[in-house]
DNA sequence: ACCTGAACACCGTTCAAGT
DNA sequence: ACCTGAACACCGTTCAAGT
């Protein structure tokens, strides 16, 4: 069991009660409502509270700060994210380095898309906060699920397979961010899921001792 | 000529004399002084006019509200960055896209961490304002150099060198600005540098008509 | 003409008063 | 025990008064 560091991030009481954990889930449902329908400039306590239906001071007794309202919500989306990239990670074990390249990219994008607005939403607001830690865990289990799944391709065998794992995360992810920083219309996710894999499968290419047709 | 589209992100009033151009000045070396410093949170106009010298009234005068600073410091920075990979890009023409994929990566990467601090900032500040014009012409003019680059390369011809250099443009912002966002440390940086053009590299070898080994 | 900074509206956060 | 929302400190922005 890692020893959670104390960031000040995480809501002041966990719901302990059934009423308890509603009004958090408002809450953290009501943040993503105002900062879509209103924008990031227009997020105020006051108007995440009035929609979540509760009052400022019953709000602050869960999250002691907008930063940790923030937190609590990308933290929600984040792990989502990096428990599909591990779902399809365990699934695409033991096949070609293409096929895994592919079925990555196209989870990660997957579920940063179920909800485009959200998630471009989510983007602007994260450097409001300091989620290093945070982003921090999502990325080791990102590397973590990859770095199982590369290890057991079929066709191809990585020398260094943590620096080959950090560049196709910080690739994969990357590209996506920056889609969406710049719109995230159909057509640039359309190229993306068409050429991101390609991108990747060919990295994994050039670095792989190719087991199956060395020269 | 483009029709430069009002965003009413620009200063106010352009600066006419040469006392004037001190102060736009100032006050843009002061943003980014008190931005690193003192962190985003605590990048108030008030201090920004105080660390500048000014009056708060006066600053208003050359910048409408907080965002056009931030929207103008921005623009500084990634027109340098542009100008960067613009400069690298004209040298790299007529060579190989092995050197141009290590050519290109390497002159955004000098650009980014001439001053990382700095950038890092730039990167967390970037979600509180909106830079989608900002970012489209800077993207453009760094695709519109990568694309008339990679159209000489001795070694390769593209069938949809758009595409090609979207995915391309992307992918390298992308991962760097992920490596920023997760503290660009030393190590991080070395990789990036060390794996980005392979994986450039692999992508344009991929996704080309190979003219020399064509089999 | 240009600059100044007190003043205003609004936001994050607290805590005395209520149930 | 728990909730409320007026009150406080602080920030972005303006504009009457000063030079």
């Amino acid at each position: 069991m890692t020893t959670a560091r104390r960031t000040g991030l995480e809501p002041r009481k966990r719901p302990r009660q059934a009423r308890s954990t509603a009004t958090v889930e408002a809450v953290l449902e009501a943040t993503i409502q105002v900062l879509v329908a209103e924008g990031a400039p227009r997020l105020t306590t006051t108007r995440v509270a009035e929609r979540a239906g509760v009052s400022v001071g019953t709000m602050y007794q869960y999250f002691p700060h907008k930063q940790s309202l923030l937190y609590a919500v990308l933290e929600r989306h984040l792990d989502g994210v990096a428990s599909a990239v591990e779902r399809a990670c365990r699934q695409l074990q033991a096949s070609s380095i293409a096929t895994m390249a592919s079925g990555v990219v196209n989870a990660y994008l997957d579920a940063k898309t179920v909800d485009v607005e959200a998630s471009r939403a989510l983007y602007m607001v994260s450097g409001e906060i300091d989620i290093s830690d945070l982003l921090g865990r999502i990325s080791k289990r990102i590397a973590a699920a990859i770095e199982e799944m590369l290890a057991t391709a079929t066709d191809a065998e990585f020398d260094d397979l943590s620096t080959v794992t950090f560049t196709l995360g910080v690739a994969m992810s990357g590209a996506v961010r920056v889609v969406f920083d710049r719109g995230a219309k159909k057509p640039m996710l359309r190229a993306l899921r068409e050429e991101l894999p390609t991108m990747c499968a060919a990295y994994l290419i050039a670095v792989s001792n190719n087991v199956l047709s060395r020269k």
